[in-house]
DNA sequence: TCATATTAGTTGCATATGCAACGAAAATGT
DNA sequence: ACATTTTCGTTGCATATGCAACTAATATGA
């Protein structure tokens, strides 16, 4: 095989087929699956994807500080502070000070903020499900469990640090 | 199940829980992926994801449009635009008037934009290789067939569109 | 042939992003 | 008790993004 290719391509010596290489299709599978959804979040319910990820947080834990809520959803925290902003402005979550300490807010739905996050939580379980369907319940299992195994690891290749929003 | 469910719940029919909601792991996974990787992009040749993009299709087709270029990439055509001067205010890329149809310039490396690519392409093989390590060859197959499957399936749920950069 | 539609690529604009600096509050260490 | 560090959250700033409008060129069709 050296032969080969080294006739046909003397000057580069490693090629990199984009259509092969693991980090830009998965990344273009992340895009895809993400606007799909942000299209549901935005169009039926005006939500940036940080905003429902706060929204998805405090529906799942009750109250959080941001603090949480930017850990859970491995946002920046200043992505979590402006979308938290909005989402207040908007009525659907209040803030309460932490009296133990200052620093922090506790943050919870409000009784309008639940009512999105429980008409919004089917609606992204759905297309959740539409979106593995052709998928194997088998195969399902098994891709999550890759991609666990992989985010483990992709953390220490990362040193430290947020991800996008 | 639904007996347990409904006390503990009331209110919340469907819960999602983010950590094991598949689109926001695909996308944490990405950008994990996505942010070492540009690193290296960024740090040590000073490209974008976008940039590298652009001389990664022309490193391995030799000539493109920019058109050609945004498919193959799967960016929009506003991002190949400012990748595509910037490359070539760098003079990393040419372009080279289509005379058969002017509308369209034929981009290719330059002799620097070359040797940028080959010294970049051995790094992203490894960085590839590096991350999928965890993985058994066999495990690195099947992933990469599910991720075909669901990227071909979600382009059908998202309607049209590029994907970010 | 000429009017209309489509396509390639650029750019202004509004918005979103991460970073770094900041203020306030709490923790740490002497 | 006091100085130093660390932590939570906000915000100014520079940059990146997609969209829509636009120009120039080509294709289509009457």
């Amino acid at each position: 095989m050296t032969q080969t290719a080294a006739k046909k391509e003397e000057l580069s010596s490693a090629t990199v087929i984009l259509e092969k290489f693991l980090p830009y299709r998965l990344n273009v599978l992340a895009s895809l699956t993400s606007n799909a959804l942000a299209q549901i979040y935005a169009e039926r319910f005006g939500l940036s994807i940080p905003a429902w990820r706060v929204v998805a947080t405090l529906g799942q834990y009750e109250y959080r500080t941001a603090r949480d809520i930017a850990a859970h959803g491995v946002m920046h925290k200043s992505t979590v502070s402006r979308a938290v902003s909005a989402l207040e402005q908007r009525g659907l979550i209040a803030r309460r000070p932490n009296e133990d300490d200052r620093r922090e807010e506790l943050l919870e739905l409000t009784e309008e903020g639940r009512e999105i996050y429980e008409a919004l939580a089917p609606e992204a379980l759905a297309f959740e499900e539409r979106f593995v369907s052709v998928l194997t319940a088998e195969e399902q299992k098994v891709l999550a469990a890759l991609i666990d195994r992989l985010s483990g690891h992709a953390r220490l290749l990362a040193p430290e640090g947020e991800v996008e929003g």
